[in-house]
DNA sequence: TCCTTATCCATACGTTGTATGATTATGTAC
DNA sequence: GTACATAATCATACAACGTATGGATAAGGA
């Protein structure tokens, strides 16, 4: 109704203030800096300074919005090849290594991003392409190619996860694990009550690098067989 | 104010509608039929028949009842150790096989039982005693065990949450998949390409089933190195 | 008996996603 | 140029959500 000195109606040509890209990378920020939910298309709107449902505009709804995020993860994945002169398996390893770090980066976003299964986009597909061709590279048949691929990924995804859940919360897994066997009842689970009370607070102490270093260890051992 | 026929006020001994159990259970059954966006508090306590603000007598907020229903979850799996009379791979493989089976149970619920660290509760712990007295009994040292452990869960958790997605959504990872490789620049991912090509539709439709077994054996061929 | 506490209900508030429709500019067709 | 469909913005409004506050009633210990 009122006009009090904004500008409404259609802007100028080049003028625009939105589009697709300028919403979804204020998002990013805005889950970046303070979370997935802090992220409200009033908030992301106002980043923007700029009415709330001029974003539907560009982009049909929220999940839109938080599938878009996923895409832009994806997107800015960087799976750097170091191409056939390594042997295979360093080649595998490298590529699980930056896909692990890509997903690091947006810890806020782990959780969308590992769910949105509709971020099974072309950028997605891609990114696959140095898991299959280290696979590839190690004899193994196609079926066993793509067996072996999704077990990667899965195992990535899983530990991920953690990561970015563990993270999100205090960082006090280990002493909680310790102290929460120490008060279970010495019969409910023996075994695991022996072993980590061996290994003590400081053998507890889980380091996230080295965990996904032993587990792509075993994984590769297993597929050398 | 006015009471309308509608009993106010607290019940007579015996008498009481509610139970931390009650709600629990009654949140479980909404997520399972309608999914996990489907629960909200008045829902629950319309299914209840029950004024919202009374759950909170039970539960100090919403993200409490999602908490709790993370620990029924872990609390019904059931991971059955057939004893040390098998093998330690045998072992260790039903375990895996019991805590997929037990995540399946409600799909609509993987992600929140996932990444909610909090469900690292005492039944989280006993949960993970057979991976352990597996594994020990494979002959890995205590640290070994630790991380073996841990690596095998993280892709039972991948697996289950690549599993729980894509069933939520059309069940056409497959086809899907084949049409939008077909559909990149030749040059974009050629490995990918072939062997996607190679395999053909019947060999991408994907099965769930023998994609875990897959990645168990592989794992557990890491492991026996 | 009195008092605290536990269990219920009613009302209300702020926030959310978004439906509807107005306003203004762009780009195309005549 | 004059229409007209379309696109980008803003204003208003609504239903649904989580939950704060407080009142009613009964339970159970002092």
């Amino acid at each position: 109704m009122v006009n009090d000195g904004k500008r409404s109606g259609r802007p100028r040509a080049g003028e625009e203030r939105l589009s697709r890209e300028a919403i979804l990378t204020a998002a990013l920020r805005i889950v970046d800096d303070d979370g997935i939910d802090a992220l409200t298309m009033r908030r992301l709107a106002a980043t923007l300074k700029v009415n709330p449902m001029s974003l539907y505009h560009h982009l049909p709804n929220k999940a839109a919005v938080l599938a878009g995020l996923a895409e832009l993860v994806f997107a800015g994945l960087e799976l750097p090849d170091p191409g056939d002169t390594v042997p295979w398996d360093e080649q595998l390893k490298a590529a699980a290594r930056a896909y692990r770090d890509g997903l690091r980066q947006h810890p806020n976003l782990a959780l969308q991003v590992l769910s949105d299964t509709s971020a099974v986009s072309d950028v997605v597909v891609v990114t696959m392409e140095p898991f299959y061709r280290a696979l590839d590279r190690a004899g193994l048949a196609p079926r066993e190619v793509f067996e072996a691929a999704n077990t990667l990924i899965d195992f990535i995804h899983g530990f991920s996860l953690g990561e970015a859940s563990v993270r999100a919360e205090t960082f006090e897994l280990a002493p909680d694990l310790l102290t929460r066997v120490r008060a279970l009842p010495a019969d409910k689970a023996p075994t695991l009550t022996r072993i980590v009370t061996e290994l003590g607070p400081d053998g507890l102490a889980y380091d996230f690098d080295s965990g996904f270093e032993s587990g792509l260890s075993t994984l590769v051992a297993g597929l050398r067989r």
